[in-house]
DNA sequence: CATCTACTTGACGTTAACGTCAACGTTATC
DNA sequence: GATAACGTTGACGTTAACGTCAAGTAGATG
C-alpha cells in the first residue's frame, strides 16, 4: 500500500471546494501536497486535514486558529516536555470547543422556549377558529 | 419605568465593542437606536439584540444570517399564517444550531481520544524516567 | 469665551478568504 | 500537429466586517 494520492480535481469534487481554495490552503501551510513535476498530489493526510479545516470553518474559526489546531493532530515523537506542552494546548482547544458547545445549548434553550410559546399560541388560535 | 437608554459610550464599555461597530450594526439594520438630536440612544431591546449578535458571531454566523435570526425575537402579533411561518423559520434555525452542536461534540470526542492517548504515553514515559 | 469631552457624519483603508482572469505547461486524443 | 482536458503560476478584484482619520456639532466647565 504505497499511499494513494489524489489530483486537485478529485479533491475539489470530493470536498466541494475550488482549486483556488486548495492552493490557498497550501500557501497558508494548512495542506502539504507532494509534487509530481508541477502537479500537486494530495495524500490521505491532506484529506484528513481538509476535513478538519472545513469543520473548523463551520465553527467560525479563522484559518490561523485552524492551522494551530491541526498541529495537534501531528503528535510526533517529542520529549516528555513537548508531550506535556502538547497536552496543554489540546486541553486549551477542548475548553474552546466546550465553551462554544455550551453557548450553543444556551441559545437552543432560549429559542426552544420561544417556539413553545408560539406553538401554544398557534394551537389556541387554530382552536378558536375551529370554534366559529 | 419610562425605558432606560444608553449612550454609545456606555454601550461600548458594557459590551467591549467600538462606536464604529455599533454604527455599522445600525446601518446594517441589526440595531435601532433612537435619536435625541444627533445622538443615538440605545434601548434595552438594542442591548438584548447586541448580546445575540455577539453570540451569533462566536458561532461563526454572518451578520446577515444573524439579522434574520434576530427577527425571530420580534414575534409580534401576526396572523395564524404568519405565526406558523415564524415557527417554521425558528425550527430551521434550531436545526442549524443543533447540527453545529453535534459537530462540536464529534470534534470534542475525537480530540479527547487523542488527549487520552497522549496522557497514557506521558504517564508511561514519566514512570520509566522514575525507574532509572 | 475658549476649551474639553462626547458624539456626529463622511470617506478612504485594511484584513481574511478566497474569486477571477491571463498566460503558460503537459498529456493524450483525433 | 492542432486541440482539448487538466494543471500551473502570477496578479489583480471582491466581499464582509470593521479600523482610521478628518472635519464638524453640542453641551459642560473653568
Amino acid at each position: 500500500m504505497s499511499e494513494q494520492t489524489y489530483s486537485i480535481g478529485e479533491m475539489c469534487a470530493d470536498f466541494d471546494v475550488t482549486p483556488r481554495t486548495l492552493r490557498f490552503y497550501e500557501q497558508k501551510e494548512l495542506l502539504f501536497p507532494i509534487r509530481e513535476g508541477q502537479k500537486r498530489l494530495f495524500t490521505q493526510r491532506d484529506r484528513a486535514r481538509l476535513k478538519l479545516i472545513l469543520r473548523g470553518k463551520r465553527f467560525g474559526f479563522s484559518l490561523e486558529h485552524i492551522r494551530q489546531w491541526l498541529n495537534l493532530y501531528d503528535l510526533g515523537d517529542g520529549q516528555v516536555t513537548q508531550l506535556s506542552l502538547w497536552i496543554e494546548h489540546a486541553r486549551g482547544q477542548m475548553d474552546t470547543l466546550r465553551a462554544q458547545r455550551d453557548e450553543l445549548e444556551d441559545a437552543m434553550g432560549e429559542l426552544q422556549q420561544l417556539i413553545d410559546v408560539a406553538d401554544k399560541e398557534l394551537v389556541s388560535r387554530t382552536a378558536s377558529k375551529a370554534a366559529e
